[in-house]
DNA sequence: GTGGTTTAGGTCAGTATCTGTCCGCAATTT
DNA sequence: AAATTGCGGACAGATACTGACCTAAACCAC
């Protein structure tokens, strides 16, 4: 009975990898007689997947949507992109899936085979960093570690502090958590005895010890908000303030998500604060708006646009 | 029989949801008997998936990465991250699997479930325009013609051609190729009966007319090699050519695949050569690489930059 | 070591299901 | 009007599945 099992998922392959089939096609293709296509594809509908058919001459067989997801069922170059699309989706993107990219990230590459392991490995190392994007994070390095939160194992780490001190870690992970555009992972730390909070790109080497742990309760509502909170007491080095000459709504689609906040001043111009380890990516983060602005707050961040304008001009001056 | 391929399809969910499950677990979720549930797993087994098992009391069930893609069971959170995941991918992106992720996007979208697909869209139109990738693309353009061309049916869109004006086109779509960072549609052109290549991000509203046709001869080696020739004939608008200060290999790595083109000049300073229609885009990209630099041509460039320059001491000096 | 727990797997009987064939019907295109 | 295609009922024979029962082997805790 293996036997009809199997048809089923290659049949459903079939009707994903092409729009339409006629029966007779399907029954080539899978070695049974046109009754048994017609009784799997009622099968297939009993199971919640809408085929539909025409008649006639130009009969077919079509897979729908439906208010359910099939079984993806995909080749080696389709699987690839998905891996590639997560991680990409993981790192950098948009508002708020960032999450749940990671956990269908650790589905996919659990069942990944090898040879298309590498070449995601290879194709993710290709990747251009976005220079504005700050310190990037290693998409494996989040899947390691959302693999061990979902599966309760504890996990080892180098990890260097904000002050720049290297130490070896071995915690029980709780969850991973994307906030603004930074990964954090919260965990109950195993030498220290209490929580911790650490960010994604200043670890190096997760590594899942195998070792199980029962889960802690987090001194907290949820990760999220241990983490804002953790935050909250240790800001960015600069906070920006700034005037855009141009009117609020047409630059609030172009600020990211948690990239800072824009405050009306009046129809022509409106007050961008944000803020941000580094003043480079700072500065660049504002002028990539792409609109005239004054710089109010803070010094260095008017020195450091000095110091650009200076530069382009050289550059303007050619040599 | 029916019960038992969808209890299959269930089981090998289930080994995807988690990693490691005991057969008790799987009899007690699946409702049969745990010699049944190990007649599964040798089923599946079979089938070519690799499951893991532990025997003594620690003992479990656990699939591994395989040699082939097992069928992806997604839940709706997963599915809409694969979605989302790949129209990132399909747009911005690494080097050279974007057509394949349109490709398997389109394979999603066909059985994206509508309640999900508004979700994506949703989410897609949240994306921030990242300002320097000049015009984007819209996903869904791109999968609605990629499905064109797989299932061979005819297309009619809007284009508005590089002289600005706007036309209204009947095509039958050959292939979607992405090159540089640009997509381009290969088509034959009902109306004018010849050969064009597209520009996607200058058509809109596409749509499949559902009427069938017979694939043509293209007049080239593939796709690609027929827009490389039509791209020759019609370069950008601005080619620019600097030197920057610094050792061509610290830079490679963060000039994008089709980006343009390094050459070192010596241990401390390279070439760089790249293109763009936009002088704004080309002046940015240029900048974001945060090294010191010479420009040599063109001089609208120079002059970009030197607009630029007192735009940033403007900021500088507050208001 | 010993005992308990877990997977592995053989066997058996009864039942359920599947498959192919044959058939008439309906829908649609030519 | 004819041809093609999907739809589905009926039937007979073959096949496969399930649960029960049993034994073996591995592994962990005590």
């Amino acid at each position: 009975m293996t036997e009809t099992s199997s048809r089923l998922l290659e049949l459903l392959s079939l009707l994903q990898a092409r729009r339409e089939w006629s029966g007779l096609e399907l029954a080539d293709r899978l070695g049974v007689s046109g009754r048994t296509i017609r009784r799997d594809v009622e099968r297939l509908r009993d199971l919640g997947y809408p085929i539909e058919s025409a008649t006639g001459p130009a009969g077919c067989y079509r897979l729908r949507a439906g208010t359910a997801m099939p079984p993806l069922v995909l080749d080696d170059e389709e699987a690839i992109a998905m891996a590639v699309g997560l991680r990409t989706a993981a790192r950098a993107s948009v508002s708020g899936i960032e999450e749940t990219s990671v956990r269908a990230l650790v589905k996919l590459e659990q069942v990944l085979p090898a040879h298309l392991r590498r070449r995601v490995a290879a194709l993710g190392s290709a990747t251009v960093a976005p220079p504005l994007a700050g310190p990037t994070v290693e998409p494996q390095h989040l899947t390691a570690i959302a693999a061990a939160c979902r599966d309760g194992e504890c996990l080892r780490f180098a990890y260097r502090s904000r002050e720049g001190t290297d130490s070896r870690r071995h915690v029980e992970p709780h969850s991973l958590v994307n906030l603004g555009h930074r990964w954090y992972l919260v965990a109950w730390d195993r030498s220290r005895g209490d929580w911790r909070t650490f960010r994604v790109d200043r670890l190096a080497r997760p590594a899942s010890t195998g070792v199980r742990f029962s889960p802690r309760r987090l001194p907290a509502k949820d990760a999220a908000a241990y983490i804002r909170q953790s935050i909250i007491e240790a800001p960015n080095r600069f906070e920006a303030r700034v005037t855009l000459h141009v009117a609020a709504e047409k630059i609030a689609s172009r600020v990211p998500p948690h990239g800072g906040t824009i405050e009306p001043i009046d129809a022509r111009s409106c007050e961008y604060r944000t803020g941000d380890d580094n003043l480079g990516w700072l500065a660049l983060r504002i002028t990539m708006l792409g609109v005239d602005f004054d710089v109010h707050e803070p010094p260095e961040l008017a020195e450091q646009l000095r110091e650009l304008s200076d530069r382009l001009r050289r550059a303007a001056q050619g040599s």
